[in-house]
DNA sequence: GCGATCAGAT
DNA sequence: CACATCTGATCGC
């Protein structure tokens, strides 16, 4: 039952409002079988379950000052930093319950408490990025309607494909997470945003009017300089800290996706738990985190990108040696080799990072990616970006744009400087179940002067980290993010879930 | 003619 | 199949 009773108070109990595949129980709602299951369902159940969201938007915020948003140092407002858990390993969480005081304001990284090193900034870090849910296909978009309960745009309003579904919804808070393309999301009156990937800030741009968008900070200078997105709205967080956002405890995580990636860790005040991993690539150290060594996590909103045995891949630590070798190789019998590595706009940075700092080159890239890499500010990556395509011997492109055709024309206007192209493609699909495990089998494609291997750097979960990260925070309920699309689909990877949930 | 949206390609 | 766009067509203003 998707009881619209909880509006505007204690967040209500959320698990019992799920079915096995982490779909809203329909309540006895009608219409619900127009159509024919599939997408429309799906977005019919997603439009129709309003539950998840608490009551009265709180009138949009005043594009003044980030709405609410008290950055370090001042007080007051819907946001407060507060301070991370004093010693972490010795003292509690700050009591749950109690939790949501609004006073303390003192930021601290959870990492320096807790007397570790950081999450790495460099070395290797970035992975596969992944599409959140698709659109879907047929209908025309036609007009949002908001007001008025009344059945007959109710249900238009369900069929519509920009409606936007439960899953990007937390419960028991007036929060979504990535859902930026269905206009004014009803009951929500903070965005929040995982990373930046077009498929999950789609709908961001200049006339965005609808809430405060939370993100970390990395992400929000990309937002500001690639979207013009009146910056008011922009409330850029740090990670490993927490704020309390509309009475919500909110904790910012790296994500090892791509750069700015977090996951999303909310605490209501009521005590509940949940974690949004927005895109990520699973590993031990993530483990390490505070916030997920301790405490339950009653509701887990995965990336399941990949959620299916036969993707594996290696560390991308195995792959980046794996380019490097070979890229030496390739260099010592043509020195005038040119290296292209393929990216989209952001991500698999450390593909191309490892192979300026092992041959000790230069990267080459063009002024809209340099300006974004630069955004960054990471100064191991800015400092070896150069501006001139004589001056190194390793070039990124975009993805698109690395194929035998485009690098032989390529290679043809750069005056002689080179003689051959060794090119990679970083991706995490483009790989036989041979090659996941053994790198060596990697068989590159040929042809003239131009040589393309397609490796398998991922920036999503593998199977196997999905299911390791899983079995270890062991929530009370999974919401998969990706892949949602058909009801077979769900049904195994809520398979897995259980079978790696039970007994737990 | 522009931006937003969508089908299809890569 | 998938990724995360990208291109080109169509629609609305």
């Amino acid at each position: 039952m998707a009881t619209a009773g909880g509006d505007a108070d204690p967040p209500q109990p959320f698990p019992a409002d799920l079915d096995d595949n982490g779909f809203p129980s329909l309540p006895s709602s009608p219409a619900a079988t127009t159509s024919s299951g599939g997408f429309a369902e799906d977005f019919y159940r997603s439009g129709t379950d309003w539950s998840s969201l608490r009551a009265p938007p709180p009138r949009r915020p005043p594009p003044e000052g980030a709405p609410g948003l008290k950055t370090k140092g001042k007080e007051g407002g819907s946001l407060v930093q507060s301070s991370l858990f004093q010693a972490w390993g010795a003292e509690r969480l700050r009591r749950e319950g109690a939790g949501a005081g609004e006073s303390s304001l003192v930021q601290r990284s959870l990492f320096q408490a807790w007397g570790i090193e950081g999450p790495k900034r460099e070395g290797v870090g970035a992975e596969d990025p992944s599409p959140s849910p698709s659109r879907s296909g047929s209908w025309s978009g036609r007009k949002r309607r908001r007001g008025g309960p009344d059945e007959a745009s109710a249900a238009a309003a369900a069929m519509n494909p920009r409606t936007c579904p439960f899953y990007k919804k937390i419960p028991g808070t007036p929060f979504t997470v990535d859902a930026f393309r269905y206009g004014e999301v009803e009951g929500c009156s903070a965005y929040f945003l995982s990373h930046f990937h077009h498929d999950h800030y789609g709908g961001l741009n200049k006339k965005w009017c609808h809430g405060p968008i939370y993100c970390s900070a990395l992400t929000a200078r990309l937002v500001k300089m690639c979207l013009s997105v009146n910056s008011d709205y922009i409330c850029p967080l740090e990670l490993d800290t927490e704020y309390v956002i509309e009475g919500v405890t909110v904790t910012l995580l790296e994500a090892n996706h791509c750069p700015g990636a977090a996951l999303i860790h909310f605490r209501l005040s009521d005590g509940k738990t949940y974690l949004h991993t927005g895109d990520f690539r699973a590993s031990r150290s993530m483990q390490l985190h505070p916030l997920l060594q301790r405490g339950r996590i009653n509701l887990l909103y995965l990336d399941t990108t990949y959620c299916n045995p036969k993707y594996k891949f290696p560390p991308q630590e195995d792959v980046i040696d794996f380019v490097v070798s070979t890229a030496r190789r390739y260099l010592k019998k043509q020195p005038k080799t040119l290296i292209v590595v393929g990216a989209y706009s952001i991500g698999k940075e450390n593909v191309y990072l490892a192979i300026s700092q092992a041959l000790e080159v230069p990267i080459y890239t063009d002024a809209s990616r340099r300006r974004i890499l630069h955004s960054f500010g990471w100064m191991d990556l800015s400092k070896r970006i150069c501006s001139c395509n004589q001056s190194s011997p390793l070039h990124v492109l975009p993805l698109g744009s690395v194929n035998h055709e485009n690098l032989k024309k390529y290679l043809g206007t750069l005056n002689q400087r080179f003689l051959a192209v060794l090119a990679f493609r970083p991706t995490g699909w483009t790989f036989s179940e041979a090659t996941g495990k053994q790198l060596d089998l990697i068989k590159p494609s040929s042809k003239g002067s131009v040589t393309i291997y397609g490796v398998p750097y991922s920036e999503h979960s593998s199977f196997t980290e999905l299911k390791d990260f899983v079995m270890f925070v062991r929530p009370l309920k999974v919401i998969p993010t990706v892949n949602v699309g058909n009801a077979a689909s769900r049904d195994k990877m809520q398979a897995y879930f259980r079978e790696w949930l039970k007994g737990s």
